[in-house]
DNA sequence: GGTTAATATCGCGTATTGTTATGTCGGGTG
DNA sequence: CACCCGACATAACAATACGCGATATTAACC
C-alpha cells in the first residue's frame, strides 16, 4: 500500500463521495475508483460501500481509515521534525580552543550563539593547540580552533585569520637590568633574541614557530624560562623575568593597564594562522554545522571591530558537506 | 514522501550501503541514488552521508529512519489487522427472532457460531415477527428472521425455508366434550374450523395467514381464545381449551410427550416462508456477514437432520454485498 | 599510480498513474 | 411511467515516474 492511496482514501471517506473527493484532490474521479479497487484487491476486502448517494466505509474501511490517519499524520510529523531540525538546530556542540583564542572568543561566541541558536548547548574545552587537535581526532570534540592547517586524517580546516605575534616585555624593565628597546620603536628579531625570553616548551606550536623564525633569521634565542601557559608567561614577563612573544590581542589588556609594553617586530612579521577544524568523515549534526558556519562570521565581526589584534581574512577553504 | 522511498531508505541504512541495499531490494543501485536524492530535495536536508565505504545516516537521516520504521511497521499492522478481521470476524451481532424460530434455532446457532466464530458475540432478541421487523428498520438489530419477504426499504431478505403449519389439539380431548378427529387421519380446514380455536390476535402474521386461508376455503373460524404467545397457546391447548395451528416443529416436543396430538391438514397446505433479513443500505460488519451466511447453512443442516419440521429449501436470493 | 569499490549521472524502455469520454445503475420528478 | 440527474465503473489514451544498463567520478588501498 501507498501513502498516496491512504490520502485518497481518507479524502473519499471525509467527503463521503468519490467525485467530491476527486475535486478536492484535484484529480479525476476515475483515478479514485481505480485506487480504491486496487486497495480492495490488495487487502482482499471491500473498503467502501458505494451507493448512488456516495460512499461510506465498510468495517475494513473503518480499520483502514483509523490507521491511515495515523500513518499520514506520522509522515507529516516526520517531515516537520526534520525541517524544524534543519532550520532550528539543537543539541550539544563541543568546541576545543587554545587558551589565547578562548580568552577572546569564548564569551562573544557563547553569548552570540545562545541568542542565534537557542537550542544549541555549547561546551567549550580549553587546552593547548596540540591537545585540541588530539581531542578532535578522538572525536571527543566536534569543532576545534587550532594554529595549523590540517588536511587528511578525516579532518578539514578553514582558515579564520592570521594572528600577528608581538614582542613584549615588562613595563617596568627587566629584573636583571638589561635594557629594553625604547618604547614605540621597531625591533629586529636579532636585536631582541638575546634578551631573556619566557616561551613555551619545545613541543608547543608557538615555540616551534619562534624557533623556525630564529633559524631563518640566523639568530639564537636566549630562552630564560619555559612555561606552558600563556597566563603564566604574561605574569612572569610582567614580573620582569624576561620578554616573550604572544598574539597582540592577548596582551593588549596588560599593555593598556601599563603592566606590559610591546614592540612591533621589524622585518618579516611573525604570524600564525588560526584554523577552524571539523571532521569530514563523520556526518555532522546540524547544530555542529551551524556553529561551524557561525564561528567564521563571528571572528570576522570581531576582527572588524578591532577586538582581535589579528589581520588578514582569508578565503574559506573548508569543505562544507 | 512515499512508503516505497521509506522502505528503500531503511534498507540502505540497514545495509550501510546503496549498492548492497540495491541487491537486497533486487533493484539497480542508481534507482536508490535517485530516490534518496529526491527525498533529500523534498526535505531540504541531506539524509545520508556518502563515503567510499558506504553510507551512514546524517542527523536528519536518523530522524527519518526512526520514523520510517514506525510508519512501515504501522502499515504492515494495518494490513494484518484488516486481513485478520476478514478471516476471523469479531464483534457483536444482534439477531432478532420470532419465538417459534428462537425455540428451535437459538441453541444450535449459539453453540455452532461460538465454535466456528469464537470472536463473534451473538445477542439474540426474541419477539413477534412484526416487532422484529421494526427493530430491523430502526437498526436496533443487524439480522432478523421473519415470516415475510421484504424488499425495498433498505432491507433484503433471503428465504430460509417454508414451514408447514400443523393443526393440533389436546391429547386428552377437549374440555367441552367436542370430538376431535381420529389420530393419524387427515383433516380438512372446513372440518376443523368449527372446533374452538386458540390463535394469536388479529395483528399477528400467523393470524393473518389463518384468516386468509379460511377466507379462501370459505369457512368461518371458531376463535375461542386469542393469545399472543406461542407458549401460552400450547399450554392452553394442552389444557384442553381448544385447538390451534402452529409450525410442526414447535409442537413436536409436546406431541412426543403425549401432551398434544396433531393432524395433517388436507387440501392446500398452510405454509409460511421463513426469511432472513439484512440491511442493504448500511455496510455490514464482517461478523454480521459471517452470521448471515452461517444461518442458512445451519438451517439447512437442521432441516436435513429433521430437527426442523419445515420443508422446501429455496434458492438464496439475498444480495450479499 | 593502478585497482577496487563505492556513489552519481545519463539515456531509454516500461509500468504506473491520471485524464477524457462513455457506460451503468438508482433515485427523484414532472 | 418515462425522464433526467447524480454517482460510480469502465476503457482507451497520455504523462509521468520508475527502474535498468552503461558510464563517469571519487576516494581508499595496495
Amino acid at each position: 500500500m501507498d501513502v498516496r492511496q491512504l490520502r485518497y482514501f481518507i479524502a473519499i471517506v471525509e467527503q463521503g463521495s468519490f467525485s467530491r473527493a476527486a475535486t478536492v484532490l484535484r484529480i479525476a474521479q476515475p483515478a479514485l475508483s481505480l485506487h480504491v479497487r486496487n486497495m480492495e484487491a490488495h487487502l482482499g476486502a471491500p473498503l467502501l460501500f458505494r451507493s448512488p448517494k456516495g460512499a461510506v466505509p465498510t468495517e475494513a474501511g473503518e480499520i483502514l481509515l483509523r490507521n491511515a490517519r495515523i500513518i499520514v499524520e506520522q509522515l507529516a510529523i516526520t517531515e516537520e521534525e526534520i525541517r524544524s531540525n534543519e532550520s532550528d538546530p539543537r543539541g550539544l556542540v563541543r568546541l576545543g580552543l587554545p587558551g589565547t583564542i578562548s580568552e577572546i572568543l569564548s564569551v562573544p561566541l557563547i553569548t552570540a550563539a545562545r541568542q542565534r541558536y537557542p537550542g544549541i548547548q555549547l561546551r567549550i574545552a580549553e587546552a593547548m593547540s596540540g591537545f585540541v587537535l588530539e581531542w578532535m581526532r578522538d572525536a571527543r570534540i566536534d569543532l576545534a580552533v587550532i594554529y595549523r592547517k590540517v588536511s587528511g586524517d578525516g579532518l578539514s580546516t578553514e582558515e579564520l585569520l592570521e594572528e600577528e605575534l608581538a614582542f613584549f616585555g615588562p613595563a617596568g624593565g627587566l629584573n636583571d637590568g638589561e635594557t629594553l628597546p625604547a618604547p614605540g620603536t621597531r625591533v629586529s628579531l636579532a636585536g631582541v633574541a638575546g634578551l631573556p625570553l619566557i616561551v613555551p616548551g619545545e613541543d608547543h606550536g608557538l615555540r616551534l614557530l619562534l624557533d623556525h623564525h630564529a633559524e631563518v633569521a640566523g639568530v639564537d634565542m636566549n630562552v630564560a624560562i619555559e612555561v606552558d601557559s600563556y597566563t603564566n608567561i604574561k605574569k612572569l614577563v610582567a614580573a620582569g623575568f624576561g620578554c616573550s612573544v604572544l598574539p597582540l590581542h592577548s596582551i593588549s589588556g596588560e599593555v593598556a593597564e601599563g603592566a606590559l609594553q610591546s614592540w612591533t617586530i621589524d622585518g618579516p612579521p611573525i604570524r600564525r594562522p588560526v584554523h577552524l577544524a571539523c571532521s569530514v568523515e563523520r556526518p555532522m549534526t546540524n547544530a555542529v554545522a551551524a556553529i561551524r558556519d557561525f564561528i567564521p562570521e563571528l571572528v570576522r565581526d570581531l576582527a572588524r571591530e578591532g577586538a582581535w589584534g589579528g589581520v588578514s581574512e582569508p578565503a574559506a577553504d573548508c569543505e562544507k558537506g
